[in-house]
DNA sequence: AAGTTAATTGACTCGTCAATCAACAAAAAC
DNA sequence: GTTTTTGTTGATTGACGAGTCAATTAACTT
């Protein structure tokens, strides 16, 4: 029942079922038929929409990182001045939506993508310039020339305690990870004002 | 020409080999041919000692982990005292040795493979738990109740540090990745002594 | 010397899967 | 009302790769 406009429709259908799938299977080793049967239409559909598995992946890792930006975003408009701007970015990073397995599964994947495939490492590329700049914005009012050293310490902080709970032996602790990084955030801040 | 014996040479020429092979391709998208060719034998050999690929994957990745661990123990026998202890620690998890583009890959992968195969879990849950303690011991005496945090922020930075520069655009660079972390010690020190 | 064990491989099986293609259906355009 | 465009799929191709097996060779034992 071929009907006019559905591109946009199937293809958002398709990225949604590459991150279950891939989520499912907590590696990029999912048959473009899983994918395609999952959102309801043949791989070959698929293929006709998106070229090769490859791009799919990217296409999803791609929806997956608006999202994030969108929380962000989303985040800081309810922020007053560089702190509360701060600790809304840390918020944001460890919302539960960042926690789901699909997402952890699509982000590790995506680190392993991201050393051989060169849109994986842009896009990548894309996230952590646009943390670092976020950070950097709001600390540079509070810690003036500490604020290069800080972004890069919370920047790291903020991957190494994802990374952790995302694959720590029991289930992710939201608030303990969000207490972490704002506890080294006020150390920080603490320590710029000197 | 059988001889007698070679058991644990070819075993250990298959480990690593399939480091080899896992760096170059940045993947576990390797055949057991290609890692068996280059460790000049026969791919039936390699499941003759190994069972499987997911084990030959398993035993690299142990090896590393082995190895990971004596340069840590070898830097701590040179440390006096816990600050310098914990110093050395820092410096052991940014050796050039662990920067080397095939352990990169074999921990990216490593991360993807914990989510979903309990022996790759099983085996990132004793480096953390190993890494832990190992900070705690020495965070105890510099900053008692503070240590139990303290080791918990440390362990992020060093795992996040280690992402960030392996995956980072330009080459990592391990004197910076030790400053900051050295540096984020020190922050930790100075305050859990007040 | 005969038998056992370890080492070793080529060839094969069996399954899988990405990607292509020819063909068909329906809507839109003319 | 025929042509074009868009949507859609079943079937197929072509390649590849994990794991098995039977058979071979050499060393070690008794």
């Amino acid at each position: 029942m071929p009907k006019v406009g559905v591109e946009p429709i199937r293809k958002a259908a398709l990225v949604n079922a590459t991150i279950t799938e891939v989520g499912r299977a907590g590696s990029l080793d999912v048959t473009v038929s899983q994918i395609a049967k999952r959102a309801g239409m043949s791989s070959a559909l698929a293929h006709h929409y998106f070229g090769d598995k490859e791009s799919l992946f990217l296409a999803a890792m791609r929806h997956i990182l608006t999202l994030y930006g969108a929380e962000v975003r989303g985040a800081l408009v309810m922020a007053h001045g560089p702190k509360e701007r701060l600790q809304a970015i840390v918020r944001a990073s460890f919302t539960a939506a960042n926690f789901r397995g699909e997402v952890v599964s699509a982000w590790l994947n995506f680190y392993v993508m991201a050393q051989t495939v060169p849109e994986a490492r842009r896009l990548l590329g894309i996230y952590q310039r646009r943390l670092r700049s976020n950070l950097l914005s709001d600390l540079r009012p509070l810690v003036g020339r500490n604020a290069l050293r800080a972004a890069d310490s919370l920047g790291a902080i903020i991957d190494g305690v994802y990374l952790r709970q995302a694959l720590g032996q029991s289930q992710p602790d939201r608030a303990a990870a969000v207490a972490l990084v704002l506890d080294a955030l006020d150390a920080e801040l603490a320590r710029g004002m000197a």
